[in-house]
DNA sequence: TCTTCTTACACCTTTGAATCGT
DNA sequence: AACGATTCAAAGGTGTAAGAAG
């Protein structure tokens, strides 16, 4: 293992930084040596990357069938696994990879009639979280020497979780998405992302299983299930003849076992084995039985990649410096006999041509004019611009219609031929973007543009005095499952020792407990200045009813947050805070139906700074797919945000297609500056720049039109746009200024200053998440670890309000480090985490709510 | 009354440390 | 002493059922 002791200039590197800093606050020469200038980047291969879903065949079963997730207050896991494989990557360039789920629409379901309906509009959104891979961050080498398991990431329906589980609704369809993040390391996030949707592998929450056939198919599947099948000891037949014996004597006992009879190796073997086709066929019956399900049928069902645009890595950096060996690890062995079992049958089964999914597609799929248009879009888009290698992955390619409801298609290719009894239902548009930002992202402007929700840091490479060489993130090799041969060595984890990190200014914005980490606090305080924000109720505002939401999170301008660079100055730090401009969710949600949407007729333009940033001069050019001004208005948020990394990053890079230049800060956002806020959130307004990872619920807003849906009475959350929110940045502020963010009287001075006062450190570098906003799905704000900010935690825990909250839009990002991460990770140290041993990987923190 | 959620339970797998053998 | 294989116990993951909450 690496260690501290071995790479002492390591230890707290990357971690702290992300943790903490922002690059505002990182001292300048840290970041800015080992930045390579975004043309350097460039050229690099990441537009091939590809990724694919490894037991597709198992998550197209259960997809057919309708894939409930179980989501419990102490967190649980998700099966079928999501596993994938990935390739194109520059085996010398590090990566983090990331998970988050988002929304597929508003609705919430209930299971009726042996399949899912929608019965009312979804609650507000809760904070997004991300999943960050254990072993991130890693060589591409190393991500596509192995199979790349997310089975450690958590579902909570818990809105208090203080262990930085994904918070979830329960009774309502989320769609996982992998981001692929070039990166130095934890802090300097960058460049180029890749987003992956794999339409089969959304799923319903639930918290308690509701189709039987789910349950078996679980049960055969899961290894952990064992117990409960026919031959198991958990079977029905045991467990009744438990319950006798314990209401009669030991005599019945005895029969009642003999009765069960159930255990004979032989036959479970050959059972477990069979289960997957029995499954299957289990499935292929059920498939009729979806009515309400929309059955999606991928033509290649494969995984649907959204290649990026080739992205221009600037970040040659440390690639020389990366061992390459990595170990290909198998991280769930059992699972993947079980998997791989299934799989087979389910090739059988299902019909690898493509799959169908049992979910129900919501009445507003039908209200969707027409999805395929943004799938079309985004996947021409991609493939345009994109250069996709044919990669079976890429739902790019696939049609669009297989989710019904989701005309943006595009977010689901591999649905897009669903029948109409589909189990899905149509998939909102704004998971369509997320969809489309595969597509999108891609290049060198995503390198500039940031995922919304993941935190992205490409301004690092342009940022040079502050970026954060040393970040330093140790690997420990010893605990990697995985191996990273190189990642071990220095060269390969740029450390980033910065001592002052661990005092991070940061403070958790919200403490984890927070009650309401759903409702994003702030939409209408943080940005008065947004006319939605304020007269419409934001979905995480708690007060307002999810349902009204107009504007769920996006109209917040979750922070995105990020990771500074590590700031030599504990208490000081800048922070961008960017916007999401609720006006495109709105528009796209329909804004009829809302009453919101007439009070966010926020246009794009309007809602995105139009006020050129200094800080975001201009970042590379990522255009849209589709040329619609709506749409590259979602998108354009993202990519305001990213240029404003971008630009920070990348002065090199090409002007941004958009008017506007980088997001401009939101005068109300100044108001308010959360140092979540700084966090860069891109927000969006401007259209032609596309982030890196696009929200989709961004790519809804795209297409407002597309979803004039009047069947939805509220207006999604995840409708809101995040791109709408302008990103601002925030001057560095002082500790003391932190808990002002609690209340947002005190932080408002800061805010002007905040917007622009970041030249230095665009948000982008530290990330920018627009995810954070419940109303805009992917506009995650970072949060430090409180950890870090030991003295702030204190002070900020005692000081800090409730209402803090409010004024807060954006979501403040937490990142906590996996302990058994293959890599060895200082920031695990750095952070306080959970007690809980099993929360393995790391957990960003979109929400408002810290978590500690 | 119905739906949804929480909790306890038993079974099972996984994981890590300890032990043993080479 | 070093390394690998085996064993063991603890921790954690599962679905189920009962009960509680709304």
């Amino acid at each position: 293992m690496l260690g501290v002791e071995m790479y002492p200039s390591l230890a707290l590197g990357p971690q702290r930084r992300s943790d903490c800093c922002y690059r505002d606050e990182a001292p300048a020469h840290v970041l800015a040596p080992r930045l390579p200038p975004a043309a350097e980047t460039s050229g690099t291969p990441q537009n091939q990357v590809r990724m694919e879903l490894e037991n597709a065949a198992m998550w197209k079963q259960f997809s057919t069938v309708g894939t409930e997730m179980i989501v419990t207050k102490k967190g649980r896991r998700m099966f079928p696994q999501l596993r994938v494989k990935l390739s194109g990557l520059n085996p010398s360039l590090r990566y983090i990879l990331l998970l988050d789920i988002v929304p597929v629409d508003s609705s919430r379901y209930r299971f009726q009639d042996s399949s899912w309906q929608v019965v009312g509009g979804a609650e507000a959104r809760l904070p997004d979280r991300v999943f960050i891979h254990p072993d991130s961050p890693a060589t591409g080498e190393h991500w596509q020497n192995r199979t790349i398991s997310f089975h450690r990431a958590k579902l909570t329906n818990n809105t208090l979780d203080a262990q930085g589980y994904i918070i979830l609704h329960s009774l309502h369809r989320y769609q996982p998405r992998v981001h692929v993040i070039e990166a130095r390391d934890v802090l300097m996030w960058g460049r180029a992302q890749h987003s992956f949707i794999f339409p089969e592998t959304q799923f319903i929450t639930v918290t308690a299983y509701q189709n039987s056939k789910i349950t078996e198919l679980k049960i055969n599947s899961n290894p952990f299930a064992k117990g409960f099948r026919e031959n198991g000891m958990n079977c029905k037949k045991q467990r009744e003849a438990r319950l006798k014996r314990k209401v009669t004597s030991g005599q019945e006992e005895s029969l009642d076992i003999e009765s069960c009879d159930p255990c004979d190796s032989t036959e479970l073997l050959p059972q477990s084995v069979e289960i997957p086709s029995s499954a299957l066929s289990m499935i292929n019956t059920a498939l009729p039985m979806t009515d309400s399900g929309f059955h999606t049928e991928v033509p290649s069902l494969p995984d649907q990649t959204v290649s990026d645009r080739p992205l221009v890595l600037g970040q040659a950096f440390l690639s020389s410096e990366i061992p390459s060996s990595m170990e290909s690890q198998q991280q769930t062995a059992s699972e993947n006999n079980v998997n791989n079992t299934l799989m087979d049958g389910s090739g059988q089964m299902m019909g690898l041509s493509g799959y169908s999914s049992a979910f129900p597609t919501p009445q507003l799929s039908s209200s969707l004019p027409q999805s395929s248009s943004i799938y079309s879009v985004v996947s021409s888009t991609q493939s345009s611009d994109l250069e996709l290698p044919p990669s079976s992955t890429t739902y790019t390619s696939m049609p669009p219609s297989d989710y019904p409801g989701l005309n943006t298609s595009t977010t689901m290719p591999s649905s897009t031929t669903s029948p109409p009894g589909s189990s899905y239902p149509p998939i909102s548009p704004h998971l369509l973007p997320s969809s489309s930002y595969h597509a999108l992202l891609p290049t060198d402007q995503s390198q500039d543009n940031l995922s919304p929700h993941t935190p992205t840091n490409p301004p690092f490479q342009s940022i040079p005095p502050s970026s954060c060489q040393g970040s330093g993130l140790m690997i420990d090799p010893g605990r990697n499952q995985v191996d990273d041969g190189g990642l071990g060595s220095n060269a390969t984890t740029p450390a980033v020792q910065n001592p002052n990190q661990t005092a991070f200014p940061f403070p958790p914005v919200q403490s984890s407990n927070d009650p309401d980490p759903s409702s994003p606090p702030c939409q209408s305080l943080s940005f008065p200045p947004v006319p939605q924000c304020n007269s419409i109720p934001t979905p995480s505002d708690p007060n307002t009813t999810p349902t009204a939401f107009p504007f769920p999170p996006t109209a917040q301008s979750t922070p995105n947050s990020i990771m500074t660079a590590s700031n030599p100055n504990p208490t000081l730090f800048s922070f961008h805070h960017i916007q999401q401009n609720p006006s495109l969710s709105l528009s796209t949600s329909g804004p009829a139906h809302t009453p919101a949407a007439g009070s966010f007729p926020v246009s794009q333009s309007s809602s995105i700074p139009t006020v050129p940033n200094p800080v975001y001069p201009t970042t590379g050019s990522f255009f849209f797919p589709s040329t619609n001004v709506s749409h590259q208005g979602p998108m354009q948020s993202v990519s305001n945000v990213l240029h404003a990394t971008a630009a920070y990053a990348v002065p090199s890079f090409p002007a941004p297609k958009h008017s506007a230049p980088a997001p401009l800060p939101n005068p109300a956002h100044t108001s308010y500056p959360h140092p979540l806020q700084s966090l860069t959130l891109p927000s969006s307004s401007s259209i032609h720049s596309v982030p890196a990872i696009p929200n989709t619920t961004q790519i809804q807003s795209a297409f407002p039109q597309s979803f004039p849906n009047p069947s939805f009475p509220h207006i999604p959350a995840q409708m809101a746009n995040p791109t709408q929110i302008p990103s601002q940045t925030f001057p560095p502020i002082q500790s003391s200024q932190l808990l002002s963010q609690f209340n947002p009287a005190s932080t408002h001075p800061q805010c002007p200053s905040s917007s622009n006062a970041y030249p230095a450190v665009a948000p982008s570098e530290i990330g920018s998440f627009s995810q954070l906003n419940s109303a805009a799905p992917y506009l995650p704000d970072v949060v430090l670890h409180p950890s870090l900010l030991p003295s702030l935690d204190s002070s900020l825990s005692s000081s800090a309000p409730p209402s803090l909250y409010n004024p807060f839009p954006s979501y403040s990002l937490r990142l906590c480090q996996d302990p058994r991460s293959s890599l060895h990770l200082p920031i695990r140290h750095i952070y306080r985490q959970p007690q809980h041993a099993h929360a393995q990987g790391s957990y960003f923190d979109l929400g408002a709510r810290a978590v500690f």
